[in-house]
DNA sequence: GCATTAAGAGACATTGCGTTTCTTACTGTC
DNA sequence: GACAGTAAGAAACGCAATGTCTCTTAATGC
């Protein structure tokens, strides 16, 4: 129950509770990891009870998944335009860094069980959330600049700067330091685009 | 405690009792998976209590990390020696496979909590155990064939094919498909390493 | 046989997850 | 304001798993 301006007891209800609820769970999630989260802290944090999260969240998984989800999901990331192919692709896995992406890749890799009983993968998420369609809307922007000529680069290799990058976030669990960055698009990604030239 | 060739109650020691205690928690581990692996189970399996294992490993990630290392660690892989890069390379993520790397992959990223302690990373023993040495190999005898020349392929590179066999694993839960690992090898590897000649 | 050590058993305490029941605040309608 | 319905919050419950402790006794070496 939380206090309102006025320090009388209130209750919230709807939307402004599910904020709270998803906000004190990606806290939990930042300050200590996922061995570490438990429901009773999130309730407590959120100044309510247990029973109120499972009410509408089925289980752990799926509040740890709903807190990722909100607090990161606003969307894929939006592309970047910095006028080369090369420093699109250094921004957009800059832009990943700050989206703490280390951190929910991680988390990521705990959901397994949650995944296998809803039938997905965990690359159907991680495609989901930043992956995909802007790095595809990168090469449609190096397209149009004729950096790349239409249907040059496959999909793996489209692709293979996030997944590099994930991989590398998941190894170190810390951000990717930049010249690991500018170490995967100048002497991997660059290469493969331009190599089939 | 387990019973001798006579069926007489009988004491295990040592060694003998510490594979007994890999082995069990190994067969969990493979048939149930990290999120349904209990202390209680592998003791029961082992025909042992507890304690015994609170004896040697002080939590349970420690008996995991014991069971991961005892089971697939002996030593790294052998390099394969088909004759030509190429083969060696698929041969050798084939082998990655077989010897559940999948798995392994899997477990390692639930450690995360237990490296942190130690102050290693997932990195530091996922290179300890398949990675660096034996593609190193691979490639010294490419350079003996005169397929690549000394000093060609950088680190990051000559590491590839295994990291992404890694992150494919670890994205699917599942072993890697043959056509995958070829993609790896006939689309990325090699054209990065034929692409600087 | 004796001393030492560790194996095995059983009991205990704690924590966290998930569930249920009850009270009551809140909202909308009449 | 009264009433009905709903959901918030609190408290209690049950269970499973982890980790710990104590005791008995098998096993080993001298």
């Amino acid at each position: 129950m939380s206090l309102n301006a006025d320090g009388v007891a209130r209750r919230r209800r709807g939307k402004e509770l599910e904020n709270a609820l998803l906000d004190a769970a990606w806290a939990e999630l930042t300050e200590r990891g996922y061995d570490e989260f438990a429901i009773d802290r999130v309730a407590t944090r959120a100044g309510t009870s247990r029973a109120v999260l499972y009410r509408r969240w089925p289980s752990k998984q799926d509040l740890v998944r709903a807190a990722v989800e909100h607090n990161t999901g606003e969307g894929p990331a939006t592309a970047p335009d910095t006028g080369s192919l090369r420093g699109d692709v250094v921004a957009l896995l800059r832009q990943t860094n700050e989206r703490r992406q280390a951190l929910v890749t991680v988390l990521m890799t705990r959901l397994d069980g949650f995944y296998r009983a809803s039938g997905t993968t965990l690359a159907d998420l991680a495609e989901a959330g930043s992956g995909d369609s802007v790095m595809r809307e990168v090469l449609d922007r190096a397209i149009e600049r004729g950096e790349v000529e239409p249907g040059q680069v496959s999909d793996r290799i489209a692709q293979l700067p996030v997944h590099l990058f994930r991989y590398e976030a998941l190894m170190t669990l810390q951000p990717v330091p930049d010249p690991v960055i500018e170490e995967i698009v100048d002497t991997i990604f660059l290469p493969l685009v331009y190599g089939n030239r």
